[in-house]
DNA sequence: TATTGTTATACTCTATAACTATA
DNA sequence: TATAGTTATAGAGTATAACAATA
């Protein structure tokens, strides 16, 4: 049985519906508010027929040519396997092409191709465009505090 | 092409990878520690086969008894047919048990039965030590920032 | 043997559509 | 007609296992 103080924070969406100690979470509260961002942001980038993922994909691809997947998979801690199948979508449109490393012929170097350049550029656009609405409710300083928070909460799960 | 005031900053995980603007947007950040977060709880309460939206399922079913699942799906902006599988599962496992309203028997009533309120309880003593994990890495007061500035950019979207 | 990458398979989460029961 | 709920189906995202190519 939640007690009276943590019961009914700020985070109700419903008139007579009782949020327990959800509200008080911060992993509820980040879920929430992962789960609000990526429905915008699929919403807005639909079109461009890139997810939220892809585009992250493509942006560190942009700015670390010739990566290959196993780093990929290791900096967004999924499977390799995974990573390969996301990356095949990619090359299927064009977006990215891969080649064979001279030096050690097992490595796949990645890189954006033109289309893939472009259709970034018009996502990252649409991103930062998100990015400022949410600017929108924050204070001048907040920005960067929600960042270094965020960051620091992830941090602690780092084994 | 980023500028170089926006690269590099805290959050590269891999020395000699460049994330591009990726740490400086909130979108990002929220993503990378949604993700750290529901990975340890995964690990953490794992083995109480329950998942963490079970979790949030079962915590509003013990705060407000007799709650249906057109409600809930509402609450949690998911489709009803989606909330109807992960209650038939709950049931299934003999954690919430439904009964149709005798006012108007198209509801179905939902409620924690013995089993689930047990497992509920263990369920929250794990998610709430992660939450005290979590605290070791923040001031005092900054648990309330976060939790205020999640709020607030979450309405940003609230159409 | 170890590493990179791919493919086959399966599981979870989600939505849409079509349906039944009730109002 | 409208609402509550279920079922069938499909798509995205993920992991594990088994495999091929290369070192």
């Amino acid at each position: 049985m939640p007690d009276p103080v943590s019961r009914r924070r700020n985070g109700a969406r419903a008139a007579g519906v009782d949020f327990g100690r959800l509200p008080g979470y911060i992993g509820y509260q980040v879920r929430q508010t992962q789960s609000a961002i990526f429905r915008d942001i699929s919403r807005s980038i639909g079109d461009l027929g890139v997810t939220p993922g892809e585009f992250s994909l493509l942006t560190m691809l942009e700015a670390n040519p010739g990566l290959n997947s196993v780093t990929l998979a290791r900096l967004y801690r999924l499977d390799k396997a995974t990573l390969s199948l996301s990356l095949k979508r990619l090359v299927g449109r064009g977006l990215i092409r891969t080649e064979r490393s001279e030096q050690d012929r097992r490595y796949h170097a990645l890189q954006l191709t033109p289309a893939g350049r472009k259709v970034l550029a018009r996502v990252t656009r649409r991103i930062e465009k998100q990015e400022r609405a949410m600017d929108a409710v924050l204070k001048p300083g907040e920005r960067e505090q929600v960042l270094d928070l965020l960051q620091r909460i992830a941090g602690a799960f780092d084994r």
